[in-house]
DNA sequence: ACAGAAAGCTAACATGCGTTAATAGACGGT
DNA sequence: ACCGTCTATTAACGCATGTTAGCTTTCTGT
């Protein structure tokens, strides 16, 4: 599965103050970024389907994604379940240091990258630096923000519009972490992911990608989407991206003591 | 609404170590609990309906819920969505603490009692009572555990497991918070409520509680669940508490410095 | 006790979605 | 270039769920 290299191509690493310019950049110094960088141990690269972590187990490493789409996974019967997916720039498995143990699995979607950071260290920035300490506490509270447009979406929208709206929060995550895409979103999606994370059946997945097509919404291919309209393909799927907090309301370091 | 006076009526304040018995009683001494019980500033009761606090409102204090339900809301067109429910002990916009406006709105489901503590305090908290403040950043890290159940529950299941689980759900929370019930389940939910909570019409809503009655799974009168077989309900749920960390994985103070 | 309002219930019909099956197309390895 | 496998696509049928409508029961206030 290749359909992740062109847009992930241009990272760098480490120390540029570029890979982890993602989520936790609008709360953070160059200096700290570049001191959280810093913190990364070793940088593993992963195949398609690799489970990086599974539920119940403890681990004293926490997860930053680098490069490519990482799943939160739960197993269930035989079938599988997508509660959660991450851009480049995203701690995955942040909650794993508090929590000790998952609830649910880390999957790699494609090719992926990731820098490894361990408990003990991130142990010492919570003492040491507050300031980095606040910004991974906010990450994991716009994981919530996420996890809560997604039951509302799944409440809400029939399976064409989830998809499109799933498209549509990754265009604005991308573009917020510095990614940002312009005619083709391109993904190592199958219809099959598609369907896992929308709560449809893989035929009916395929069903709204048809409808999508013949609506002239938008164009999606083994996991690239392509539209000359995202203003148009966002007002399909009611797409409102407040709740990304991409504004910069989690600026809030001057509030602070 | 008067569903909840018997479930709740039982509640003492202030300075008991009781009614923050909830969600942070397992990371923290009793100590720890009548400090924070002390931070309350001011406790109000609110009727069925009240908006404690809307989407987008920058706020200056936050919510911890003492006795009833309250509900999570967004509003999208003219329906309602509900992407949350909590119970007594909850922190119900501690994120408000850090996000400072909110993505949703806070609304009480019967009547609730709740308690007042200002971001000013909170932040004194957080620079000296470091234990609690890892206590707050757990509680919002299960917050996001529930969200993702949520999820898969309305990725996985129809409506009547939908309704069966979100009561299983409600059973080991309350029981966890040192609330346990043992035939009824006492709630002023109506079944506009349950639908908005499990993505079903509110007819459909009556229909899966139906189901559940024919099934002799539960009885479900006005919000309040009868059963005789807790075990029973929440096998058909397919209820798997593990999200919930109620064994005490969030006991890990003595893995910090 | 009464009346109005809110909540619960039932029926009929339309539609979204699940399931099974079968085929076509795209990709990776040899 | 070939083949096997994974992915995408289409069709047919059945079930879950949405919608509209109307009725009944329960609550609440007087």
């Amino acid at each position: 599965m290749n359909g992740t290299t062109e847009l992930l191509g241009t990272a760098s690493f480490p120390l540029t103050g570029n890979f982890l310019a993602g989520r936790l950049r609008q709360n953070l110094s160059l200096d700290d970024l570049q001191y959280i960088e810093g913190l990364v141990e070793s940088v593993e690269e992963h195949d398609d389907g690799a489970r990086l972590l599974s539920r119940g187990i403890k681990t004293d490493r926490s997860t930053i994604l680098i490069e490519g789409y990482i799943f939160r996974t739960i197993e269930s019967g035989n079938k599988r379940f997508i509660t959660g997916v991450h851009v480049p720039g995203d701690f995955v498995d942040l909650h794993g240091f508090a929590l000790k143990r998952l609830d649910h699995n880390i999957d790699a979607a494609g090719k992926v990258k990731v820098g490894s950071v361990s408990h003990e260290t991130l142990r010492a920035v919570m003492r040491d630096r507050p300031g980095v300490a606040r910004a991974m506490w906010f990450a994991t509270l716009l994981d919530a923000a996420i996890h809560r447009k997604w039951i509302q979406t799944l409440e809400q929208l029939d399976a064409p519009r989830r998809i499109a709206h799933l498209y549509a929060e990754l265009h604005t995550r991308l573009e917020l972490v510095g990614r940002g895409v312009t005619r083709a979103l391109r993904t190592p999606f199958t219809q099959f992911d598609m369907a896992d994370m929308c709560g449809v059946s893989a035929i009916h997945a395929n069903r709204a990608v048809g409808k999508l097509r013949e609506l002239g919404i938008a164009e999606i291919r083994r996991g690239d989407l392509y539209t000359s309209d995202w203003a148009a393909l966002k007002r399909y799927a009611q797409f409102d991206p407040d709740y990304l907090y991409g504004d910069g309301p989690l600026k809030v370091k001057e509030d602070w003591d």
